[in-house]
DNA sequence: GATGAATGAGCTTTCATTCAT
DNA sequence: TATGAATGAAAGCTCATTCAT
């Protein structure tokens, strides 16, 4: 999940040279981090303890974020960014608009199953970001609800239909969002197998719930 | 929202004395607190603040509650409590499985609306509970994750065939408990109107998904 | 040199009752503090080292302040205050512009005498105070000011002739103000004894350097 | 300003090599040293904004100095050491008591004029020097002090008598001291035009305050 | 000559909690 | 019932300093 390089890459990266070592260790330490935040939230998460996990100083943490925000921020954009860009390549791929919903809910499922706990922290700690941390985190969010919305819109307005967003349309892409970020507080791979069948199971809900007859697999 | 004396009942309530006065200000504490927590996170959320707002001492609130764990346990046990109670006679009242569906759905829309604070610090902060605190919320969560799974089961095992949750009713229920529990991440009273209409869109996509043809309304 | 009342008073008065009790910790933690900041700078000073002095814990400390600058500025301000209003008095006190300048002199030397400390503080740390906490005290501090070149103006503009400040009355109160706040870089109290005698001479090098003959004593 | 060498020299130098370049690169740190300091304090400009003022790593500032209190000597005793050797020309050059003191007052405000920075942080920070540190810069304080010193005491003595430094003739000195120091907490060179001047009215308030009647110019 | 990386020590501040009254 | 006073523990953050390269 490493990230493209944006205007609001990590301070470690600002700092300029030798990309390569700076950001393995980075990377453990966004991953180690979004472990221990996942678990215990990010206000009971001391930077501490992210350090005590990666066997680095407190201090040293400092070396690679300016603060805790930005810490949260990192975990956060990259995963959505990262997120963002597998789906909309999944989205832009050629299918019907039955079988691209398919691919969004699958890919999120699955990405999901591989980034467990940057997708917890991501959903659970949105508001502990403030002013433009917040903001651009904010805005991917936005690109990405778009992205499941504009697909939702096209299957509900009918074939042959300008494909719109209403107001019911609205409302299935935002309960569709429920069911997908609700899934962390219940899945368990062992019991629940792997995420292909769910997110077969959960097309077809959506699909026969708003009048799209899906021919069962 | 005031709730049924129960063995986990406030400090307050244990001390003994005077139980109307003391319980109308356990009232307010709770309420006000659970303004603060759902907005700012329980650990963010100072005891100190919470006393502001109630025009209390700091102090003075420990004669409330035995700890800061305790008071977010009253608030979520209440609020479980009291919403599950209401449930259970919505559930147990007579009619189809489709009404009955309804009426749930409605009822924790509605009861959403009218505790949005209470139902947001529930979902967001359970993790912050250990212990017996822990286990008593997530007994009453249980049941009433019961009472809605035994409806969903009864309209998917078909007419006449013995109700039993199955590995796909399992989903459909938290399917729906997600779709329910992100409606306070996007529900605006004011663009979204009142919850009845909420709650027949999410049965109609449901029973559709389910493949029990709903007669639209 | 317990303060008037002001709307800057210090956090432990804005809590409420009990003035006597806590105004006397009060006056010996900021007469520790201001101890220890003459000492070794403000800056170098920590808040833990005055919670030490006075046997109080650190956190006990923030009882009393809001912030560290706080602290600061409850000692720069109440000294200036202090010393204010005694120099206000001896200026309004009935006698010749030379007799007032001698009381303003005296007054200045002997408040210092007192409260060494506190005026060392006000000396070097002002520029340690920032935004409404700098602005309170440069406002007494202009007062001050002003008290002491009416009177310089007063004797430089000649008999008969209006007081007004002109370049160069302003430079002699300017130099006055520097001989002044020297003091306390080289004053020992052993060796340079009694500061009415030191009043005297500064007073004698005044009258003279700008003409104003001095019946010497 | 560049300094003598001496057992204090900096870092850099007595590290050896290339003496050109480095000193110009050290003169260079130790200005922007200095205007931090004037501006901030000692204790509260950090050695990474010193760096990056002048565009060079924090590790980088290590090879010029061994810590930020030779730093801080380095400002305090070059400036000194510099000022006292332009004043001890002053003071040696052919002339009347009275010249050689007027000569000794604009040097001082001259020199102050061309380096405010250094010579506030030498008023301000002297405190902040230990050890050898301070000893060796507060011996060619002494020094300048006698230089001053024994102008004064000539000049107080009377012609013919001995010049000796009296109780009194050490007051003057010491108030001499005050007014040139506390200049540069009000002087601009705006409002307040060239020194010269400035230096011409404090020898006229000197030398009419001891009663040597000057020829008004 | 110079720097990236790292850290120990220490700082200010906050907070849940206690207790005498 | 309620609070003023106080504190232990811990948190986020900074900084002078080091060292391998």
């Amino acid at each position: 999940m490493t990230s493209l390089p944006t205007p609001l890459q990590a301070t470690a990266l600002r700092r300029g040279r030798s990309r390569k070592t700076t950001e393995r260790k980075l990377d453990l330490l966004l991953g180690s981090a979004a472990e221990l935040i996942a678990e215990k939230g990010f206000e009971a998460t001391a930077i501490r303890d992210v350090g005590r996990k990666v066997g680095a100083s407190l201090a040293g943490m400092y070396y690679y974020f300016a603060s805790k925000e930005e810490l949260l921020h990192q975990i956060q954009y990259r995963t959505f960014a990262s997120l963002l860009a597998a789906q909309e390549k999944a989205a832009a791929a050629p299918g019907s608009a039955e079988e691209r919903l398919r691919r969004l809910l699958e890919g999120h499922l699955s990405f999901f199953a591989r980034h467990p706990n940057e997708m917890r922290v991501c959903t659970s700690e949105l508001r502990s970001l403030t002013g433009e941390y917040y903001r651009s985190v904010e805005e991917v969010r936005r690109r990405y609800y778009h992205l499941m919305a504009d697909i939702i819109a096209e299957l509900m307005s009918g074939p042959g239909r300008k494909a719109r967003e209403s107001v019911k349309s609205r409302r299935v892409t935002l309960f569709v969002f429920g069911m997908l970020n609700w899934v962390f507080m219940w899945h368990d791979p062992v019991k629940d197998g792997p995420v292909e069948q769910l997110a077969l199971e959960m097309l077809e809900l959506v699909l026969n719930g708003i009048g799209r007859r899906r021919s069962s697999r």
